[in-house]
DNA sequence: GAATGCATGGTTTTT
DNA sequence: CCATGCATTC
């Protein structure tokens, strides 16, 4: 073996080893060959992580650059990162290739421009389409292959080429292996997807994992390179890596073959992103020499919370048998609280966190919401938009895919690759420069630009400046000058780019484009959408430092890579944090609710369609609700509604068989209507309904878990129509309305200054002026 | 070719 | 309920 492997040197490295039990030592410092550590939540799995990189570093004199840590997302990398920064002081892990498995894709290709060109005929700057212009390809393609996107969904035919090129299979090998219609209908859809992706000089995400493949396979002696460099890997989050993954993992440590990925089986989440459960649960088959290593003590969470996480998936009957351990304290109960309908799930969720804040001196950063779709944050939005309390959203709508963001970018995007049809479509409809130019022009300066050999921009450029080029695409009166009008700004532009930043650039467009000025001063909407305009303005200023021509180029790589998760701690901070079962993988809070946990919400619906002929889909909705418990530190509420609101509908709504499995002597729960015990369904309605108002959520205050930290709790003032107030923000103002509100009170203020607010009693900091 | 109004159908999760 | 897409109108 190498010398860099040669065990520690010196003896000085226990303070790298401090505070980390036996077998996560045994994970830091078994560091030649294959390992594989199977990590419950909350065993530190993080810890050894970081703990391991700089044993790596500074105690086995591995060089950084020669370490390669893929993680599942950035922001899990950049914290990895900080938190080996101090361990080892700044600066000592400089050069350590760390990120996630598409960021090393992309920089791959990005570092071989030569060999991307002349192997895989992709040009250096190529652009990452994200999922809304994969979808308009898709959809395009579809349309090209004569086939109606109304009938053939073009997001089922994105999700079936997805898994194509998940097991790296070209449209050429796909086509050998059909066997149906409907496989064909993908086949001619998915060869004419890839056709355009190309023609557009552009890259999906799957591209990034299976370009680097082919590379290699094409260039040998790049792999061997790479393999040579790379003495450790480690991959995190290995129970969420695809086939694809598998295959560049393994291929960059077939050298070196020190391989070491951290896990957990019963986390597998995104089996519908051809995540593959098998990579984890075939490890030693794959790597005979390799030494497993469990990491059971859960240091996060209480004894109940814990346990309870234990009983639910322990259901599943695929996986490896384990007990997850702790020796915290027990906790207080988990409490299951079944509302009425989605709004009294909301606002019940956000006054059980009033007064949490309120009693026991917790922050609203201390809180996370879940929930299983993106649909149910509207409503608990709402409930804390109505409320003083700080929150968040993470997920839904992301900044980067509002459409006035993407309208700016596509600018951007095309002057970096005059190629992207995608981006063009976007700025001809949604830009006042657009004006005048429908399918019909661009089809002509299509034809014009495949018959020059030259990008489709080039087209719009020859029609404005035609000693440019030898002839120019077949276009006459309006149509044509509107072409040229574009085209000559974008020329314009292109030169501007080489010579001004970021943020002066986007001056220049939304001036010149018209775009700005379509923004209505009148309009509240209209502005409060320009003030995004102007946010990403911000966003570009930060890359103002670097020189004109790297600027551009760098900022459009980080903003297609980026994902809300990642932005999480950067924007807004502070509050109660709201997010989707899936996000929230990998985080943990001190109080956390679980909400709309239902039949055909959690689990999902479309995974009890086909429970008896695949139960797979079902075991990963009960592992997401794992998931979600075992985020929860300290206190654990879980809510579930009588009836909900689904498609402007109101549903009854039966409570999840998931509940059976938790120990009602552990939880406290008032509905009868909760599943039983386990064995029970628990999920054939057991209870009469009536219209759905027959049912109410308890209006009689409960036994409140003891506190956290038991601060006493303050009796919340009591308030009346009339009197005089101040708030230390809003100033004075007089109350308007008091309602109660359980065992608080709401009251509507009118400020002098602010005018009228609604503000929960308990919480605002408002001072009787008068009585 | 652009603005307005109606019908339709769609919600699982995200790098 | 909502957003999107299409048809109708000018």
């Amino acid at each position: 073996m190498t010398q860099q492997m040669a065990t520690p040197l010196t003896a000085d490295h226990t303070h790298l080893l401090h505070g980390l039990n036996a077998d996560q030592q045994t994970a830091v410092t078994t560091i030649e060959g294959p390992v594989l550590v199977v990590a419950g939540p909350g065993s530190g799995k993080t810890r050894v992580l970081t703990h391991r990189i700089a044993y790596l570093i500074e105690a086995c004199q591995v060089p950084p650059e020669r370490i390669l840590a893929v993680t599942f997302t950035n922001k899990a990398a950049r914290e990895m990162r900080e938190r080996i920064g101090r361990l080892l002081g700044d600066g000592a892990a400089e050069g350590l290739v760390m990120g996630t498995f598409h960021s090393f894709g992309a920089r791959l290709l990005r570092q071989n421009p030569g060999l991307v060109a002349d192997r895989l005929g992709i040009l250096p700057n190529f652009v990452i389409y994200d999922d809304a212009d994969q979808l308009a390809m898709a959809k395009q393609a579809i349309i090209n292959v004569g086939l109606d996107p109304k009938q053939v969904a073009p997001r089922r035919m994105l999700s079936r080429i997805s898994a194509a090129k998940a097991l790296l299979l070209e449209p050429a090998e796909f086509e050998a292996s059909v066997e149906t219609y409907d496989d064909e209908v993908v086949a001619r859809v998915y060869r004419e997807y890839q056709r355009l992706l190309r023609r557009s000089n552009a890259v999906d995400f799957d591209d990034l994992l299976g370009l680097p493949i082919r590379l290699f396979d094409e260039a040998p002696s790049l792999l061997e390179r790479y393999q040579e460099r790379f003495l450790h890997i480690l991959v995190d989050e290995y129970q969420d890596t695809n086939r694809v993954q598998y295959v560049l993992v393994a291929a960059l440590a077939a050298k070196h073959r020190n391989l070491f990925v951290v896990g957990d089986p019963d986390q597998s989440i995104y089996g519908w992103r051809q995540a593959d459960i098998r990579n984890i649960l075939d490890f030693e088959r794959e790597f005979p020499d390799a030494k497993r290593i469990h990491l059971e003590l859960n240091y996060r969470s209480t004894r109940r919370i814990v346990e309870a996480a234990d009983l639910v998936i322990r259901e599943n009957t695929q996986r490896i048998d384990r007990r997850l351990r702790t020796e915290n304290e027990d906790g207080e109960p988990i409490v299951i609280q079944e509302l009425s309908d989605q709004n009294h799930e909301a606002t019940w969720i956000r006054d059980r966190i009033a007064r949490l804040i309120q009693q026991h001196g917790l922050s609203p950063d201390d809180f996370a919401v879940m929930y299983r779709t993106t649909a149910q944050s509207r409503v608990i939005e709402q409930a804390f938009r109505n409320s003083s309390i700080p929150y968040r959203v993470v997920g839904g709508v992301r900044f980067y895919d509002r459409k006035e963001i993407k309208d700016v970018l596509a600018v951007l995007r095309l002057l970096h690759n005059p190629a992207d049809e995608v981006s063009l479509s976007r700025v001809i409809e949604n830009m006042p420069i657009g004006r005048g130019l429908g399918p019909k022009a661009i089809e002509a300066i299509r034809s014009w630009a495949v018959l020059n050999g030259r990008p489709l921009l080039d087209g719009f450029i020859a029609l404005a400046d035609p000693s440019a080029f030898a002839d120019a695409p077949d276009l006459s009166g309006s149509t044509k000058a509107a072409a040229a009008k574009l085209g000559s700004l974008f020329a314009t532009l292109r030169s501007d780019a080489e010579r001004l930043t970021l943020s002066e650039l986007f001056d220049r467009i939304v001036d010149r484009t018209g775009y700005e000025a379509s923004f209505d001063r009148e309009d509240e909407e209209a502005m409060e959408r320009w003030a995004n305009v102007l946010e990403l303005r911000n966003d570009l200023a930060e890359y103002d430092v670097l020189p004109p021509g790297e600027a551009l180029p760098t900022y459009l790589e980080q903003v297609s890579l980026i994902t809300d998760i990642d932005s999480l701690d950067k924007a807004n901070q502070g509050g109660v944090t709201l997010i989707t079962l899936h996000s929230a993988k990998g985080l943990e809070f001190p109080v956390v609710f679980i909400a709309g946990v239902e039949e055909g919400l959690l689990p999902i619906s479309r995974a009890i369609e086909m429970e008896f002929s695949d139960p797979m889909p079902l075991e990963e909705e009960r592992r997401l609700f794992y998931v979600g418990i075992t985020r929860a530190q300290k206190l654990l509420f879980i809510t579930c509604a009588t009836t909900r609101l689904v498609y402007g509908q109101y549903q009854t709504s039966v409570p999840s068989r998931f509940l059976a499995s938790l120990p009602r002597a552990e939880t406290n729960t008032r509905s009868a209507r909760l599943p039983r015990a386990r064995g029970s369904t628990g999920l054939i309605e057991r209870t009469r309904r009536g219209s759905g108002t027959s049912w109410q959520s308890p209006a009689i205050p409960r036994e409140e878990p003891a506190p956290v930290a038991a601060p006493k709790p303050p009796t919340p003032p009591s308030y009346r129509v009339g009197q005089r107030v101040f708030h230390p923000k809003f100033g004075e103002g007089v109350i308007l309305e008091v309602s109660d509100r359980r065992d608080d009170q709401e009251v509507a203020v009118m400020f002098k200054r602010h005018g009228q607010k609604r503000l929960i009693a308990s919480l605002a900091p408002l001072e009787v002026l008068d009585d």
